[in-house]
DNA sequence: GTGAAAGCGCTAACAT
DNA sequence: ATGTTAGCGCTTTCAC
């Protein structure tokens, strides 16, 4: 701590020391610090341990930034999340940033409101080299996602993917299956007019779920059920409800397309049309929510596994030797709870 | 697309073009593409029509990997978030990234699940040179904390921070004047024998909330209430709502300190107890998440504005010239709803 | 096993 | 206003 120490500790807000720094300090070349922050390189144990050493003592962190400079990739993942107040979503975040984690990757996150392209978000991540980018109920236009092709970046659509789309992986639910096995247990239930709260009409998720639903009921020789859009929103959703149960043939189940929608559905038919659940009304979603579980809503659901969406999202942007396009379809299971019990 | 035309756009995965690239092609020399690229830089408007031009044919787009490297800054804001599933968390999280876009600023996202400092997901979020590092209910050790400050990254805590911290700034809600205005409003109510389900010993949120809850009621001359611990998560609170509840001498009003945790007391209260929530038993919670205004909750709560937090921490991460560290405060107010109607 | 040297794609003086 | 040059902090040949 002496006054001319002037390269020492002292002073505040330094940049953070570099790897020449740490050559220095250890007496080796710059390369040999490199070396010894590289798994497998070849490097003397001895001359590895006095650039720790170095290391340690001058707080140095390599600069991820220089290194994806050199390697062309920056081990950077892009998510864009439409609809990002819907729990689901959330979920999935946190457990693919816990995994993608464990391979040295990192998420940069951008947030879509609204129903227009992620574009601009989308572009802001290829200025930044990411290694793929996930959509997460967000679309791309045909534009950019040719752009994400031609530089090899993954994109990689998540539960709401574009309708069509080439160059586009995507992880889904069981959306088809999920849909008429929902169908099959109302009708086990005895339930007989069934209504659809379906998310957007340019959604695929939107459109497999419904169809599956649809298919099985026409499989049983029934007609197709009557169908409000809620946009896979609570507002939209209690628009819905209320238009549904103020029809004159009131639907005695509804199926809304995921599970905040359900949730919605059963707080307006509950309050505001003083409807039993599952005795009166029942209601099912999709997804498994945390908050389905829950007693105050006890809500019939197909479960969209997390972990293992998680999973295969990671699979896709970690093997790097994927080739893309791929379709992956996480099964689920449903969860029969009360809103669907008589 | 002859076939000799070895470096046009026929190959597949090819790297992005490069600032060269453009120059090239434009005519003019790799500088005054950055140029082109560098707001208010002194450039001729019809060179900047060519590179434009040209980068528009080749897709280019600037490398911002290289530009951090030179100006020392990424661009790039690293935010921890602990009890991810909190959807509190996740609406601050999508505004600040909405407003953080608006400054080219871009969310680097950990999650850190778990009771343990933060310091893993810290450590990498320094080596991509984060320009300050926001965490949402997680804490830090004094050691790496002590890191930041040499290193002049912002740490910013947000609602629950560490309990003391040196060069940690800190935007919170008035959670002082909140549980005072709580307690308040609860005895105004008519509520008299009341409990508190806190959050964690160590968090700051928690003993402030406590602290103005308590001392309110000290002012009035009554009793501390009584104490179970719910670590702000959903599963502690139906323990200690439990306990509570099961006690000879029950209480007839629990102030929550966070509204998972009052979501949770209610449904045991209800579910478990059967109680009328308001008449039999009041509940409180803090920060007005959505579910709090659901009419299966109606969760009387005291707002912890998620515009005004994200644009206090958005400006603290912006504003370079901050000096650090600085506490703010953003006021809230009470919400009264049903959960405390008699 | 190790150092010297050449870049990765860009920005920032410095000339002109 | 524009081109030339020198790096930013690292990885990676290439000699030794």
């Amino acid at each position: 701590m002496r006054p001319g120490d002037s390269k020492t500790v002292m002073s505040k807000r330094q940049p953070p020391p570099s790897a020449h720094d740490v050559a220095r300090l250890a007496g080796v070349s710059q390369a040999a610090v490199s070396r010894a922050f590289t798994p497998g390189a070849s490097i003397a144990t001895a001359t590895r341990d006095k650039v720790f050493e170095a290391a340690r003592t001058l707080g140095y962190r390599p600069n991820l930034i220089a290194r994806s400079l050199i390697k062309g990739k920056s081990g950077i993942v892009g998510v864009v999340i439409g609809n990002s107040r819907y729990p689901f979503f959330q979920a999935v975040l946190a457990a693919m940033s816990e995994r993608l984690s464990r391979h040295a990757k990192h998420i940069l996150i951008y947030t879509a409101e609204g129903s227009a392209p992620a574009d601009p978000q989308v572009e802001e991540l290829l200025k930044f080299r990411v290694e793929a980018v996930l959509l997460m109920s967000a679309t791309l236009s045909a534009k950019l996602t040719g752009q994400c092709q031609r530089e090899g970046v993954p994109l990689i659509g998540f539960t709401h993917p574009p309708k069509v789309a080439p160059w586009l992986s995507a992880v889904t639910g069981d959306d088809l299956g999920g849909g008429a096995r929902i169908a099959e247990h109302l009708l086990q239930q005895g339930y007989r007019s069934l209504a659809v709260i379906a998310g957007r009409p340019d959604a695929s998720a939107s459109y497999a779920r419904e169809a599956g639903f649809t298919r099985y009921l026409a499989e049983q020789g029934l007609t197709p059920p009557v169908r409000e859009f809620g946009h896979f929103r609570r507002e939209g959703a209690i628009e819905a409800t209320r238009t549904l149960l103020s029809r004159t043939s009131r639907p005695d189940a509804i199926f809304c397309e995921n599970d905040d929608m359900a949730l919605a559905a059963i707080e307006v038919a509950r309050f505001e049309f003083g409807l039993v659940i599952g005795r009166e009304l029942g209601v099912v979603g999709f997804d498994d929510v945390e908050q389905a579980s829950w007693p105050s809503f006890d809500l019939t659901t197909y479960s969209l596994p997390v972990e293992a969406v998680s999973e295969r999202v990671t699979a896709l942007v970690a093997d790097a030797e994927a080739t893309f396009p791929v379709t992956a379809v996480v099964p689920g299971e449903l969860k029969a709870r009360g809103s669907t019990r008589r």
